[in-house]
DNA sequence: TTTATTTACGATATCGTTTTCGTGTAATTT
DNA sequence: AAATTACACGAAAACGATATCGTAAATAAA
């Protein structure tokens, strides 16, 4: 009943093992009629074959690793979905792993990677990572990676993001068209490009429009929710308060909206807020979340479709190219001047 | 540099390759001395065992599969992330796939893992599954199952939920405590346990309040969300309106959020809503959102932590058995009477 | 000293495929 | 009729690690 592998299906048709197996695979060597029955009884025993005896031999394994920071993440969470989808397309198997934005994790996940367990990695890499032997070490082992989003400027290879620059900026040049002069940022990681790229964009539209910059209106937050919470209460209760927050991933929002509550901050009319989201709520929060959304689900279709085009190619090499697919500012309530 | 196997390994040492796999398993066969020399080797050579080869030989991949209808959900990606701590904890990988809601594609997942691919898989099932053949057929090839959430009761396995019936029950009765009378239920599957269970709890608490069961207040929804709309709109236009809403599943509570803003229907006023929900954002709401929560995470945890404790024991007939986790109400402004 | 036991290692079969060769028969060409 | 070519299939060697044997040397027991 279970457990038939190539040899049982040969016994029982009284042919070779492996005329069998290119029946299966249906090589030109094989007649159709030995074929079909082949095929025939390979369905009657409910044959399945053992996929790591396959891999092994063929040293693929039609399976890819996507690495993340974090899975309770909407963005993420989108851009994995997305990226199965192109997956179940293309028979490929997905692995999970996350970091929890801890580098030695990351480190020790990509080592472990590092074996022909899969044939290629889709990573976003944890914010405070700054060294990339580990990552080099799997691409001089023919393993391909995409980046998405959080991306390694320094590794040639095809990395996916948002236009990270031009949606800071747009963010910005809205808070400014509402009348905000003092525009808060909030970053989350002085290493991660995308973070960086969001606040040139921010610096430029200031510049455009003649404000000043003010780095006490910079805050550099992390991983811990309640330090967080701290700075941005003692940003938004000291001299000098600002107007407007910019923040650039959407849980710094949330925790500015927490503390809003906490101070009975009046959202929009003592402070404005926009943020980089992918909040499926956005528009049911009280006030409504002004948003840059990114096409998350998109960008993990990009990454994944590009890695698959070069796995088919057998190419292991992936040139450097940088995909950018644009994000969209949605207008709500929290920037809203007139409330 | 790169593909180190253990004969390369062996030859380096002018020992034999048995030699060189026992002493990197640490068997009791070897002097430590040789032990020392090989493992030194092998991190000077950067040996990294081929996983394929071992599962292979040992019918053991040290991964599982977890299925689920979508992963653009609160509550699945909680539990998917809770699974994964355990699996990190204990070595395992992890495989995802969803199914859509879609009762096709869940049987072809299933049985594409039907070979050995996965040591055991932990399952939401697809609300639209009613016959259980594919799922046998994996319990039969000693693939073991475990059920969290949506699962399914015929089958004999270890099943993790929360405490459907009595949260269901809970939650009714809070709104009756608001002095709701006319108490509609929205439903996502008549096929589905935990949506029977919430609902038996819902006609347990009008039963205990004296309350008439009103049929027409039980709303079919599904996965349509422009359907779902509607119907939800109907009945809040229709004669004899509702004065609380209990959903079913967050989707169902998000959407009629959106009805209620079209239709100007303030809320908790005119309309008390409670749902089960894993929304981080439910505080936030406008206005915030009265849940039942469950212990997504805890449930992964426990789900996971069941499924590798037989895989270790090297059993895998997993005895019949339900674990509970107990959800928690939490009472918030979309309920308040005084408001 | 002889026998039994432990210690440390090597040769080899095995897991289930895939694929390269080799080979016998039939069909085609000279 | 002899030689060539196509066709359809089988034998066997991989893929890389594991584990069961077997065995030589060293130690302990007789």
């Amino acid at each position: 009943m279970s457990k038939i592998n190539l040899k049982d299906l040969a016994k029982a048709l009284n042919i070779s093992v492996s005329t069998v197996s290119k029946a299966l695979r249906d090589s030109y060597e094989i007649s159709s009629e030995t074929k079909k029955k082949v095929i025939e009884k390979a369905q009657q025993l409910g044959y399945n074959p053992n996929p790591y005896a396959g891999f092994l031999r063929n040293n693929k394994s039609k399976t890819i690793a996507i690495l993340v920071p974090e899975l309770t993440n909407n963005y993420f969470i989108q851009a994995i979905s997305g990226a199965e989808t192109i997956a179940q397309e293309n028979g490929y198997h997905i692995l999970i792993y996350t970091t929890n934005d801890d580098r030695e994790k990351e480190v020790s996940i990509l080592n472990h990677l590092n074996n022909g367990r899969v044939d290629g990695v889709l990573v976003s890499i944890s914010s405070n990572t700054s060294q990339y032997d580990h990552i080099n070490d799997l691409i001089r082992n023919g393993i391909p990676i995409v980046f998405f989003d959080r991306i390694c400027h320094e590794i040639e290879t095809a990395k996916v993001t948002t236009n990270d620059f031009a949606s800071g900026f747009t963010a910005t040049e809205h808070l400014i068209s509402t009348g905000c002069k003092r525009i808060a940022y909030l970053s989350i990681s002085e290493l991660l490009s995308i973070d960086n790229k969001r606040k040139q964009g921010y610096l430029e539209a200031l510049n455009k429009h003649d404000i000043n910059f003010n780095k006490d209106l910079v805050v550099q937050c992390n991983d811990d929710e309640k330090l967080n919470a701290d700075k941005i209460k003692k940003l938004l209760t000291g001299k000098n308060k600002p107007d407007a927050i910019f923040a650039c991933v959407e849980k710094l929002a949330l925790t500015t909206y927490h503390v809003c509550k906490d101070l009975k901050i009046n959202i929009p009319r003592d402070l404005k807020i926009i943020s980089f989201s992918n909040l499926r709520t956005a528009d049911l929060l009280s006030p409504s979340l002004t948003t840059i959304t990114q096409p998350a689900f998109d960008i993990g279709k990009e990454a994944a479709s590009i890695l698959f085009k070069y796995l088919s190619k057998r190419k292991s090499l992936i040139p450097n190219q940088n995909i950018v697919v644009n994000s969209k500012l949605t207008v709500r309530d929290s920037t809203n001047p007139n409330l």
